[in-house]
DNA sequence: AACCAGGAGACAT
DNA sequence: ATGTCTCATGGT
């Protein structure tokens, strides 16, 4: 039997066993983390990779270009990604940032300006950065130890019963946090993306029954009406 | 042809 | 404080 809170070793333990390690975040850069987690909001990564595709090409993917870049040229870039004007302002609201913090030639050097905490306030000021964002560029493009919690994270909790559907953001990666050893950055780089992989193959949000779950082996979900591979 | 995707901000209640 | 609306493209 699992506590209220849900054996998120275990489930990682699962996960791993059946995807391996998952080497997070796609990108080249810090900066291109950052720029991603921006424009991943809602969308599909596919949708993404489209529009970073087309910042290289253009070669704005670095504070400066895009700072410098002009308002059209930009939505261009962005559009196949969605949402193209909220998330053009929001990514020179980011750029802005950078560039007060002195790191506009050297992004990753914003890990250097603050603790944790600190930091994370200061991205959750920034337009457009919310706590998915703000922990998903602090994990992945500052590699600081923080978990990510997203859509998935919320729902596989949820579909396995270990938490209320109306739980808050800050709830569900304090329990998961708890489970964590405090300055483990891999684990929690890993085991975000593990339940990323799992959202994105079979568990679709309107589909109440477990049909292929992807966990084959010592997997206890589809005993359970709350199957994450729904 | 609807449904969905690695959210966040504005706004009304 | 807590819901609801809006933003938009591309794949299934």
């Amino acid at each position: 039997m699992k506590q209220q809170t849900g054996d998120w070793t275990w489930l990682h333990q699962q996960l791993l066993a059946h995807w391996g390690a998952q080497h997070w975040w796609p990108a080249e850069t810090s900066f291109e983390v950052m720029v991603g987690a921006i424009l991943t909001q809602n969308t599909a990564w596919t949708n993404v990779e489209k529009a970073i595709a087309r910042l290289r090409a253009a070669e704005l993917l670095s504070v400066p270009a895009i700072l410098a870049s002009g308002e059209m040229e930009l939505e261009t870039c962005l559009h196949p990604s969605g949402y193209y004007r909220v998330k053009t302002r929001r990514l020179r609201a980011l750029c802005a940032f950078l560039r007060e913090e002195g790191c506009a030639d050297l992004p990753e050097s914003l890990r250097d300006k603050g603790t944790i905490p600190e930091l994370r306030a200061k991205l959750l000021r920034v337009h457009g950065v919310g706590e998915e964002t703000a922990d998903s560029i602090l994990l992945y493009a500052l590699h600081l130890p923080i978990m990510v919690v997203d859509a998935y994270t919320k729902r596989i909790a949820t579909r396995l019963g270990w938490i209320a559907d109306n739980v808050k953001y800050a709830s569900l990666q304090r329990a998961i946090e708890s489970t964590l050893s405090p300055g483990d950055v891999a684990a929690r780089n890993e085991l975000h993306a593990l339940l990323v992989e799992l959202g994105k193959g079979t568990c679709r949000p309107r589909r109440p029954l477990c049909r292929q779950c992807p966990l084959v082996e010592g997997c206890d979900f589809g005993r359970t009406q709350e199957c994450p591979g729904n």
